[in-house]
DNA sequence: CGTCATGTTAAGGA
DNA sequence: TTCCTTAACATGAC
């Protein structure tokens, strides 16, 4: 369920149920799971740890750990990869089908089901050393995104997704974020103005705030009792979710009249991702 | 059968 | 060296 949005539902969902517990034990159910590390280096690395905070850096939960009140220098680096979910569950609970890690913290076990693998519990820092800027900071200004893209010449949408610059946005949001800014998907990253990189930014915030908004207003399955819609996982109560054709203005939207100008949405793929826009919202 | 999927990153070419 | 493009990874849905 990977981008920024859901990565920060999960992060607040999570950060008063986790901080504060000891992690017993370890159990990895596929190596890959835990790559660079094997499961030893993890074990070793995590027992008897407690985590102190519970953070999020782009699309990765960190977890901040201590070892006897004492600031350890480890931490543990969750991301989710494509199908990646999260539950926390009683230690005596039965193993989900597609359990790739489980960590031991007492009473219960924070476990990874994970269909197609991508995602990873591991303590090599490699992958969130060099993050860019988070955007719903107020440290991502317009001039560092217009000095970013100076030296470019690949497209807008491929920057987007590039998360040594902005960390947290994907494939949906990338196209939500352009089409909310009205500037082409295929526009090359030097072209942009400072104007432009304004007005993207500002769309950045916009979609992914609202889609956070929207998020925290649901009625979240974090129990995993029911199937996904895709984006989020949503419980039993009720509430009615739209589904990516009706939440998104542009992804998923092929062929669908835009929103604004009911021209058809277009469709092409940029560095082998599809990438939704509106030829006439969106001009080049 | 084939195509597509919210992400990251290795490999190879310019 | 740096930048860029493509495809691999693994599994399921349609």
């Amino acid at each position: 369920m990977p981008e920024l949005p859901e990565i920060e539902i999960l992060k607040r969902h999570l950060e008063p149920r986790l901080e504060g517990s000891t992690i017993q034990g370890v159990t990895v159910f596929h190596p890959r799971s835990v790559r660079p590390d094997t499961p030893e280096k993890l074990l070793e690395v995590l027992a008897d740890r407690r985590i102190q905070t519970v953070q999020r850096r782009g699309k990765f939960i960190v977890l901040q750990l201590s070892l006897n009140g004492r600031d350890s220098h480890s931490q543990l680096i969750i991301h989710l990869g494509m199908t990646g979910r999260l539950f926390l569950e009683p230690a005596s609970a039965s193993i989900r089908k597609h359990t790739t890690v489980s960590l031991s913290l007492g009473k219960q076990a924070l476990i990874l089901k994970d269909m197609r693998k991508f995602g990873r519990f591991t303590v090599d820092t490699t992958s969130i050393d060099k993050l860019g800027l988070d955007p719903i900071d107020d440290s991502l200004t317009t001039s560092y995104l217009f000095s970013r893209l100076q030296s470019s010449r690949q497209s807008i949408k491929v920057k987007l997704l590039d998360q040594h610059i902005i960390a947290g946005i994907g494939n949906i949001y990338a196209a939500e974020a352009l089409f909310e800014s009205r500037i082409s998907p295929n526009r090359k990253a030097h072209e942009l103005m400072r104007t432009d990189c304004a007005r993207l930014i500002r769309a950045i915030k916009k979609v992914l705030k609202k889609s956070i908004r929207f998020g925290q207003g649901l009625d979240l399955d974090f129990a995993g009792d029911t199937p996904s819609n895709g984006l989020f996982y949503f419980g039993s109560h009720g509430t009615r979710s739209a589904g990516s054709s009706e939440r998104f203005a542009v992804y998923g939207r092929e062929k669908n009249p835009c929103r604004i100008c009911a021209t058809p949405i277009s469709r092409t793929i940029l560095a082998s991702r599809a990438t939704f826009w509106c030829h006439s919202c969106q001009p080049n």
